[in-house]
DNA sequence: ACCTGAACACCGTTCAAGT
DNA sequence: ACCTGAACACCGTTCAAGT
């Protein structure tokens, strides 16, 4: 078997929409691309460094997909950033464990601090509006993953009582649009 | 040794503000209370009985500080929620990785749909905006946690050249407050 | 340069057996 | 009722050895 970096995260991320993030090891992993563990360690340093570079590898999708886009806006950077990381289960989890300032995601980084300066973000709480953008999406995109495995247990009748019918499950775009609006005007409204 | 639930739980607490959340196994965990690891398992099904018992605790002592608040808003709830949430290391990802509907839990869901009808959300948005509020304290306060632990790696120079001095890190109470009065701001502005 | 065999030091979990 | 010894089936990682 021949490998390189990006045939074992292709690989990685062909598991990880098969079985899940527990179920990824190294061995697994190995064992679908029919080689030893051990091979692993030739093309990266360890495990960590293989999530990382999946999430760089997803990263860089989005700013393929961010080239086509003329005059993006938050609203833009954050759908594009929604759709491809629901193409990668569990990927919300991996950008959350993963050192972020690798040179794709770096530069979607920097392009959501410009957004926010767009949007009218103060100097001071650039990074504060960045993050939480960021963790906007990606909170959201863990909860339908979440959902969609549909393997988690019920909610209590009391609280199914209470809140029948959550329509963010039956509509989550029109969901996803609503919180982003809410980010968005919020931010707008506490810029002095 | 006598053991029970709790004492179990509080030694699990201790050692993840000793050690973090990867260093906490149910091995390292008996060792800690001279124990053998299959003791654990008369007091709790699994690990991850154990960390839902973790969050259910932490979801209690919120709802202690909360009997003491009168006319609560969902800015008190946030505070309240962030200060507990920072008194025991990698709370974050333990409330993000367990089944959410425990007793304790399952009302400050409940109170927090409940600000959320409060500050004008209408009924078919209650749950989306109840978990966007929810994430935002979890993101924030994973986020602070993660840079206290001051064991990261550097950003690249590229990076800090263009947003030099994160005023976050320093004011870390004022940028909370700033979040949370861009998440209210925008609830209250997309309300019909 | 690239891969493997074999090992090391860990995990979570089970279960018959002890008290 | 509560705890343990001993095992099972896994992990991530290393490294001398092979090609």
């Amino acid at each position: 078997m021949k490998l390189d970096r990006q045939t074992i995260q292709l690989a990685a991320i062909t598991l990880l929409n098969e079985e899940g993030l527990e179920k990824l090891s190294m061995r697994t992993l190995a064992k679908a691309l029919d080689v030893k563990a051990a091979s692993l360690y030739f093309h990266f340093k360890n495990k960590d460094e293989l999530m990382e570079g999946i999430a760089e590898l997803i990263s860089g999708r989005i700013r393929q997909r961010l080239e086509k886009v003329q005059n993006c806006d938050f609203y833009q950077l954050a759908h594009i950033l929604r759709e491809e990381l629901k193409r990668v289960n569990d990927s919300p989890k991996i950008f959350e464990n993963t050192y972020p300032f690798t040179p794709n995601r770096t530069k979607l980084i920097v392009l959501g601090m410009k957004l926010m300066q767009d949007l009218g973000v103060d100097k001071q709480h650039l990074t504060v509006a960045g993050n939480m953008g960021n963790n906007f999406v990606l909170s959201y995109v863990a909860d339908e993953q979440y959902f969609a495995r549909g393997t988690q247990r019920q909610m209590p009748a009391e609280f199914a009582a209470k809140f029948p019918s959550p329509i963010d499950l039956a509509n989550p775009d029109e969901a996803f649009d609503y919180g982003l609006a809410v980010f968005i005007r919020g931010v707008q409204a506490t810029t002095k």
